[in-house]
DNA sequence: CCATTTCGACAACCACGTTGCCTATTTTAG
DNA sequence: CTAAAATAGGCAACGTGGTTGTCGAAATGG
């Protein structure tokens, strides 16, 4: 503990890191023609994926209530992302898939992360960076990437 | 660009970094007596600060209007950890103070993050957390370390 | 065949933010 | 010194994203 560093401040520089990142990548995607990609909407679109899933696993793998993924979906839907098919398997289940739309903004997403990160290997070397991240993950762990943040900061 | 590591997984890791450094401070505070402080209500009170500050410029500081600002004060009110004063000076003012149940939180938050930051010193050596820090300082950049995360995420 | 589980939707509610508007007060200009 | 402008804080209405609880319809397992 002789260190002069408080404490503090490393929370405040991972929040940081990752809003300056989300921020520039719905920046680029607003510009790229998605303006209405908000980051709990990517988020979202990740959790459907190219195979669609249904509410309830959305909710699953968001870590939210099936309810709460069913009013995002309702949004998506609005926005033209997404779409409810009935599954054909189980008629109790509406499979919900990404439009043509939502996979061109989950496909511009991933090239733009490439490009963010290739511009903090450029500021701060390649090593640098696979280093944070390595430390990240071990200083994690086990922690899962859960995505669930909204409510887990509010609540 | 001939790195195989995807872009996708750094934002997750800064959040998955900030979230175990938050859990984990949240879990000790709850241990310590303060069962009811939020991640959003440490941020206020941090706004507050032992001088105390008017609902405006909590909301500069947070980066929230004054209302919601209001809004938070009147929960930290309410839970005991501020109290609204008339200011003697400003007619309009009403500064709001930390009790000694607030300070007693906020010093004991400052205690924990150093102590959380202690345990990535020992897990990552002093070095490698250090060289992490000032990673993340470089590639923020000027970036300011802003707090109103919930509404940017949400809307 | 019936009991249990699961799915999706609806309703009521809460937390936290927003804008717009209002009054009181302070500050600034003329 | 006074009139105008800026600021403080509170109120109302609303949006968004959560939560539980409930329900009917459809699957599933004894």
């Amino acid at each position: 503990m002789t260190e002069g560093r408080p404490g503090f401040e490393l929370p405040l520089l991972l929040l940081a890191g990752f809003r300056a990142l989300i921020d520039r990548l719905n920046a680029e995607l607003a510009r790229q023609g998605h303006p209405d990609v908000r980051p709990v909407y990517g988020f979202a679109m990740q959790a459907i994926g190219l195979d669609g899933a249904s509410a309830s696993e959305m909710g699953r793998r968001l870590g939210v209530s099936k309810q709460a993924a069913g009013k995002t979906v309702d949004r998506l839907e609005e926005l033209g992302y997404a779409e409810r098919v009935d599954d054909p398997v189980d008629g109790r289940r509406k499979l919900i898939r990404l439009t043509p739309r939502g996979i061109d903004a989950l496909g511009r997403s991933a090239i733009i992360f490439d490009e963010l990160r290739a511009d903090w290997a450029a500021t701060l070397g390649v090593d640098r960076l696979a280093d944070l991240e390595d430390a990240l993950r071990t200083a994690v762990g086990s922690a899962e990437l859960r995505v669930d943040t909204v409510s887990w900061f509010g609540t």
